[in-house]
DNA sequence: CCCTGATTCGC
DNA sequence: GCGAATCAGG
């Protein structure tokens, strides 16, 4: 597999959206989870919270001890000769502008003054298609050239594509679960309800038991736990 | 052990 | 540029 312009791109709002390189790679198909991070890195989309990023000892603790077993070439060694020396945690200062002005709507009408706001914590929503909601005060996004980014039916998520999720219900049609929470692919039945019920006429069969008469043998015992899953 | 992301480095 | 191998934390 190939790294398609269509495939990059879910790669990035799969990324960007927080799933993990494991579900982006068999979600693509035809990769590693090794190769999604790779490419990742590659288009600079890098860094989220990762479980390793600890240390800031940097790197040279591990590059530099164990360099016997390497053996590097002496001719094609320009990355481990590179002069990391002179950079020491101060990479603040520099940047204190970059942020230009909020417009803010007032009453009237007109632009309001600027609030320079409190920097850092933003939160931001994805939406559909992956997009990046914004709020009333939020800058554009940091990417300049006009994201050719469109919402298109054909493929709005990489997941639950035509499957009735929780925001799908209604009174009208069936919330039997199919699968079980959590999987991915979990959903709800989705077909038209037993008028007077939550379920489909099918599921009704399932959820309600005859009430029989007193002293009848109840012919099949329910499976306590152990009942084979419903799908 | 399983998972995670980061990094290295031969191709 | 690609990604397997490797590292290292949770």
């Amino acid at each position: 597999m190939s790294w398609t312009d269509e495939r990059i791109e879910s790669l990035r709002t799969m990324w960007e959206k927080g799933l993990t390189a494991s579900q982006i790679a068999d979600e693509l198909g035809g990769v590693s989870r090794n190769a999604v991070i790779g490419k990742a890195h590659r288009l600079g989309l890098k860094s989220r919270p990762s479980p390793v990023k600890a240390t800031d000892k940097v790197k040279p603790a591990k590059a530099a001890a164990p360099a016997a077993p390497k053996a590097v070439a002496p001719a094609a060694a320009p990355r481990a000769a590179a002069p990391i020396a002179p950079r020491p945690v101060a990479p603040t200062p520099p940047r204190s502008e970059a942020r230009p002005t909020v417009d803010t709507p007032t009453a009237d009408g007109s632009v309001g003054e600027q609030i320079p706001k409190a920097d850092q914590p933003r939160i931001v929503s994805i939406g559909p298609g992956g997009f990046i909601r914004q709020g009333p005060g939020d800058q554009q996004a940091p990417i300049p050239p006009a994201p050719p980014r469109r919402l298109v039916p054909a493929k709005p998520s990489p997941e639950i594509a035509d499957k009735t999720t929780l925001l799908d219900l209604n009174d009208r049609i069936c919330r039997w679960p199919m699968g079980h929470p959590g999987e991915p692919d979990f959903h709800f039945c989705g077909q038209a309800v037993n008028p007077g019920f939550p379920y489909c006429v099918e599921h009704c069969g399932r959820a309600y038991q005859a009430q029989l008469p007193r002293g009848t043998r109840r012919p099949p015992p329910p499976p306590p736990f152990g009942g084979p899953r419903v799908r």
